[in-house]
DNA sequence: CGCGACTGTTACCGGCGGTAACACCTTCGA
DNA sequence: TCGAAGGTGTTACCGCCGGTAACAGTCGCG
């Protein structure tokens, strides 16, 4: 088999994990992946090392695009508050377009963790999320970059955190939780 | 075997589940539970249903403790920040005693989720610590409902990412960990 | 005594991640 | 032309998990 094939079909293997991502999110297993696939699960296994590498290798798929929206919207705004509202608001609609993905990305299944693959490559999204926010932080406000670490980690975890019981419970409208939340991070609860 | 009996013998199962999750986490098996009782797993589970039923019962002691330090911290302070800081300070220093208990609380397992009891008395220990939260916000600071509910969620998560990510790091100590997350709680990244 | 209710065990089920072992080409050198 | 080599694929298994069926011992009670 050429190399080009090789990437085909490592391609279209990661099409099939995402389909079946989508339908069972973090529950998908190996063996329905090689079914929705066509193969069986060796050939899964030689491409991938084991299940923490499909997971890894999908992963940056859809890291990928989430990631850029991010620095899209962090960029594009008149002001810093201005900037956040829009990341923030990006990364529900994100999470709201494919909450099965979400939900993949962000609850790494306790197996197969002591990968190196899933080390290198996933740490969880939330850590490389905060990892980059951090840098972002410490490049545009000058604050040490402890602070920039604590802030990022938090802040991830805060949007996260939100985020996961609004998908569950729908209890207020995006947009309103697009503005609670820029109003904490810029210190509403202080002077409430 | 009378009713006290069977309450001791619980209380010995529980003991017993407490000792492999301090050594063993969220990764606990129902097997290795019903070994270090001595006992064979189906009295595990006339007891506790399935074990979902049993990380309830488990999460229920550990949270007891937990809950009483943070409502005295936020009683015992001078004023706000002061409060706030106090109540991040008890938590961390919680989960630094106790990193595996830690885990077990934050990060359940995805088996079992359809079980009764589970949604009754887990859905996570996240969620219970941010209700709790968001009733004292809207308690004390007289907001609105949803804004309390949205808050509570944010600094839960923000806190416990944030404590997440120092635990496997250790990259600051923890009284820095307390203030810079107090910081940012009470406005620093507005104005810094 | 015999009968039921309770406590306990062993031994199993299906499903998971992961792998050993083997079958089937295709290719290429003697 | 034959046969060794090597990659591609499969089936069938392993050990572990959560969970349970089925059976054994024991105690009280008519």
């Amino acid at each position: 088999m050429t190399v080009a094939a090789r990437v085909a079909r490592r391609e279209s293997l990661l099409d099939a994990a995402d389909r079946i991502v989508r339908r069972d999110g973090p529950a998908a297993s190996m063996a329905s992946i090689a079914g929705e696939a066509g193969i069986s699960k060796p050939i899964l296994y030689r491409h991938f090392g084991d299940k923490g590498g499909l997971y890894a290798a999908l992963a940056e798929r859809y890291t990928g695009e989430l990631l850029t929206a991010l620095q899209d919207a962090l960029h594009a705004g008149r002001d810093r508050r201005d900037r956040v509202e829009r990341a923030v608001e990006a990364y529900l609609a994100a999470i709201e377009r494919q909450p099965q993905v979400y939900r993949f990305l962000v609850r790494p299944d306790d197996s197969a963790d002591g990968s190196v693959q899933a080390q290198l490559h996933v740490r969880s999204f939330t850590r490389r999320l905060a990892a980059q926010l951090a840098d972002g932080i410490a490049a545009e406000l000058g604050v040490p970059g402890s602070r920039a670490a604590v802030w990022g980690h938090g802040i991830v975890g805060m949007v996260q955190s939100a985020g996961d019981w609004w998908l569950e419970t729908a209890a207020v409208p995006r947009a309103e939780l697009v503005r609670e939340l820029t109003d904490l991070l810029f210190g509403a609860y202080a002077t409430a």
